[in-house]
RNA sequence: GGUGCGGUGGCGAAGUGGCUAACGCCGCGGUCUGCAAAACCGCUAUGCGUCGGUUCAAAUCCGACCCGCACCUCCA
């Protein structure tokens, strides 16, 4: 099986033949450092992620470089509003750049150059390209002259004469062509500048890509990747400077994923919709965004509102449950040496299911990475999975940890591995079960009303045991009951404060009621004053006061 | 005006010539349960923007038209 992948610049799907056999040299255009990461920056960024991890899973080397564009003017003019340094500020959104990323569970690159690190390199391209009569000076500018490059607007589709057509393009009498763009821009006072033969200035914005590409990935690399609206002209320029300079090919295949709309809209800044990712994540975890951004095939337009990451989530929670489900099964039988499977065949069932998965999987990845299709894989297996499982309850034994265990496999290359929706760096808010963040203790209190209920099942004292359960249902916490015992899970952070506070009122209402015994109040008791708060004292200050 | 992308059930979204049009959410019915929850099973598009055409066979190819979006200027 190969790999094939749609490549803009011939219009079809071709199959992936890597420059070096078994390696894989790719290059995704990073952001401006001017602000926070927006959505749109986002897609790109988990898309080409999931390609790099997807590439790995399937054996090949891969280099990943993505750049940071920390000189532009977009950062000299936010520099100028806040009154900051131009390279602090660049240097500030770098950093809460990768938080970002990680937060989206987005591996760092290998290589993040940045353009203010690369002045040198640039000014010898530019110097070649000057020499071999791409480009030309003029008012202390460098200009690439884009009628010299005979195949212009090879990968945008469009001809010299098309784009003249419709010209919203501003005649500049510096320029010999209107669409003729700057390589080298002489600089203004107090702006960023450095020493080049054609005096002070600072690089254009496409000529950093090319450059830094070339250096860090060699000419002819593979995958050159980004956001539709950089096929023209940024990327149509870098492929005119590069294959200029270089007299080759730039990059073999070249990736575009669509955008992103906001309710049906495009995001800017002047309809309101601007989504920074860090917003987003203050109220969607992580891991959804992410596995929102990959339910939807690359190529295809996004829509993005409040109501469909709400809608999504429900989807990812069955994969997660699913995967838990596993796990805790497995971990159930560690202890269990029977009952014999008794010919229920769980293990060669299950096993069956997860060479299907993972085939169904790579065929799905293999065909331009459709991430889409290749998620639905993991939902087939995860009702398979249930099904199984809760069909061959009671039979199983500890003969069928190999399999679970490879069934958990699955989940964890494909679903936290590759894709990366079932685990994500920085995991806030994320469900949790059976555990707290920060206290045990909470857990153990949990842990103790369940068993607390249990016992009012026994005993047919409905009442009282779904009055505990509804407690426990308002922080969250939510119960299962099954023929194994009653299984819960809590979500998101428990109200620690008032959660224990409502729950010690309940048990010293329901041991002056006597509907618990006192053996069950001293153990209540004893949790909670390892906890640090003493019932008794607290009871006779009460009475005291 | 030029270039490109898209229109599939209530919502989202796969599928580019041929099995019953994936998958997720929602809804309804059922199994399980003390009741729930979770899980599982079943049901929900004679139809894939419209109209024609090609073909034994089309959501899928061709033509025309309608609608939406993007790019052509900084933008992922």
């Amino acid at each position: 099986m190969s790999i094939k992948l749609y490549n803009t610049m011939k219009r079809e799907k071709e199959k992936l033949e890597p420059r070096v056999p078994g390696r894989i040299s790719m290059y995704v255009c990073g952001p401006t450092t001017y602000n926070f990461i927006h959505l749109g920056n986002a897609r790109p960024l988990v898309f080409f992620d999931t390609v790099r991890r997807y590439l790995e899973y399937r054996g090949f080397d891969v280099t990943y470089v993505q750049n940071f564009t920390d000189v532009d003017d977009k950062i000299i003019n936010r520099a100028r509003e806040e009154g900051m340094d131009v390279r602090a500020l660049a240097e500030l959104y770098i950093d809460e750049y990768f938080r970002d990323a990680a937060s989206l569970g987005v591996r760092k690159a290998d290589f993040h150059p940045r353009v203010s690190e690369h002045i040198e390199d640039i000014i010898k391209v530019i110097s070649v390209l000057i020499e071999k009569g791409f480009a030309y000076t003029s008012c202390g500018d460098v200009y690439f002259d884009i009628r010299s490059f005979k195949s212009y607007g090879k990968l945008s589709g469009r001809t010299l004469d098309e784009m003249r057509a419709g010209a919203r393009v501003q005649i500049d009498p510096r320029k010999k062509h209107p669409l003729d763009f700057v390589l080298w821009k002489a600089s203004k006072e107090g702006e960023p500048r450095w020493d080049s033969p054609w005096g002070y200035g600072r690089p254009g914005w496409h000529i950093e890509c090319s450059t830094m590409s070339i250096k860090y990935l060699g000419p002819n690399f593979d995958i050159h990747g980004g956001g539709m609206d950089l096929i023209f002209p940024h990327h149509e320029n870098e492929i005119a400077q590069a294959e200029a300079f270089l007299g080759g090919t730039f990059a073999r295949y070249w990736m575009h994923n669509g955008f992103i709309t906001v309710n049906e809209e495009k995001m800017s800044k002047s309809l309101g919709n601007f989504f920074l990712v860090r917003d987003i994540l203050r109220r969607y975890p992580p891991d959804l965004v992410r596995y929102y951004l990959l339910s939807t095939h690359y190529r295809s337009p996004l829509d993005f509102n409040d109501k469909k990451l709400k809608d999504s989530s429900k989807g990812l929670e069955r994969l997660k449950k699913s995967y838990r489900l596993l796990q805790k099964t497995r971990e159930r039988l560690k202890s269990n040496k029977g009952p014999y499977r008794n010919g229920q065949g769980l293990s060669e069932k299950l096993l069956n299911c997860v060479e299907r998965t993972k085939k169904k999987f790579e065929e799905a990845m293999d065909d331009d990475f459709n991430t889409a299709l290749a998620i639905s894989s993991l939902f087939d297996f995860c009702r398979e999975s249930n099904a199984e499982i809760n069909r061959s309850e009671g039979f199983l034994s500890c003969e069928d940890i190999p399999a679970l265990k490879e069934a958990e496999k699955l989940f964890k290359v494909i679903g936290e591995d590759v894709l990366g929706i079932l685990k994500t760096e920085d995991a806030q808010g994320v469900i949790i079960e059976g555990e707290i963040a920060e206290t045990t203790n909470v857990e153990t209190l949990i842990q103790l009303a369940v068993e607390v209920r249990e016992i009012f099942r026994k005993e047919k004292r409905y009442g009282s045991a779904d009055r505990l359960r509804n407690l426990l249902k308002k922080y969250g916490v939510v119960l299962q009951d099954t023929p194994q015992g009653t299984r819960w899970e809590s979500k998101t952070c428990i109200d620690t404060e008032n959660f224990m506070e409502e729950l010690i009122s309940y048990f010293q209402k329901a041991r002056r009621s006597r509907e618990i015994s006192e053996t069950i109040w001293e153990k209540f008791n004893s949790a909670v004053k390892k906890m640090g708060n003493d019932l008794e004292e607290n009871a006779v200050e009460q009475r005291e006061s």
